[in-house]
DNA sequence: ATGGTCGTTGCACGA
């Protein structure tokens, strides 16, 4: 597919993919296997766990996908793989504002999309200094939107937010009070984000609650039911009007070695 | 969830 006479390179079906792979050395043989059978043409990974020159871009190659990778060495690290295209890329913050190690943003214009990979701090505690950390990295995240992208052309910020964007998206609301993820400053930060132009894509097409993306390793989290959804896929108005569904994939979850982190699939036409 | 595991790298810490 996308092989169509005429010139014209871009698929009918465009899938965005995201994805916190919790190292990518780890989940490499996880990876593959469900590109190989999903295929999709934009792909957002975190987590990587990597220095670039570790990052298997051949085995990307090999799948079909153009890589681009933002690592640090053993933690953090995001990619962003494509069929449609990779142009435009950068790697962190471009604002010229203070210098961030950690590796937690990668930008890629994919075909006709406008594409942010992100890993959003976890901030840790309420009182933690990486908290404040966090609040202050979405809030450049929102500021480099503003200055620099168009929320009147296709944009997709894709990644792991560390926030569930209300209670729906939270397993037990009461358990998660006075933590992280769930805080009035953490959900003031995204509904900024969005403010500039982006919509929840996933919530486009599940105004239900009970989905989620992420269960801890710890506690059997995830054959109890106990999960987040803090993996968000975030498009502009003209990008969602495309969108014609979108779907966790549990199914990435089981089995031997699994991220603890599903992917989260959206489709646009 | 008081913790529970799994990732990093070492013999603790981050998520």
């Amino acid at each position: 597919m996308g092989a169509g006479v005429g010139g014209c390179r871009l698929p009918a079906v465009l899938r965005i993919v995201t994805w916190n792979v919790n190292s990518l050395k780890a989940r490499l043989p996880r990876v593959e296997e469900w590109l190989a059978g999903n295929a999709p043409e934009i792909v957002c990974l975190q987590e990587t766990k990597m220095a670039d020159g570790a990052f298997p871009a051949g085995a990307f190659e090999a799948l079909g996908y153009e890589a681009v990778h933002h690592g640090q060495g053993q933690w953090n690290g995001v990619a962003i793989l494509s069929k449609v295209g990779v142009a435009d890329v950068v790697a962190g913050w471009d604002d010229g504002g203070p210098v961030d190690t950690d590796a937690r943003v990668l930008w890629a214009t994919c075909g006709d999309v406008r594409v942010a990979s992100v890993y959003v701090p976890n901030g840790r505690a309420l009182d933690d200094p990486h908290y404040v950390y966090k609040l202050g990295w979405l809030e450049r995240l929102r500021a480099t939107l503003e200055r620099r992208e168009d929320p009147a052309g296709q944009v997709a910020v894709c990644g792991d937010y560390n926030i569930c964007p209300d209670d729906r998206d939270v397993w037990s609301p009461e358990a998660w009070v006075g933590n992280t993820h769930v805080s009035e400053p953490e959900r003031d930060a995204l509904r900024a984000i969005e403010a500039w132009g982006l919509e929840d894509v996933f919530r486009r097409h599940h105004e239900e609650g009970g989905l989620y993306s992420f269960w801890d390793y710890r506690g059997g989290d995830f054959h109890q039911g106990r999960g987040l959804r803090i993996d968000l896929i975030l498009a502009t108005s003209a990008l969602a009007a495309r969108s014609t569904d979108a779907v966790v994939d549990r199914n990435a979850r089981k089995g031997q070695k699994p991220s603890d982190h599903a992917p989260v699939i959206a489709t646009f036409s």
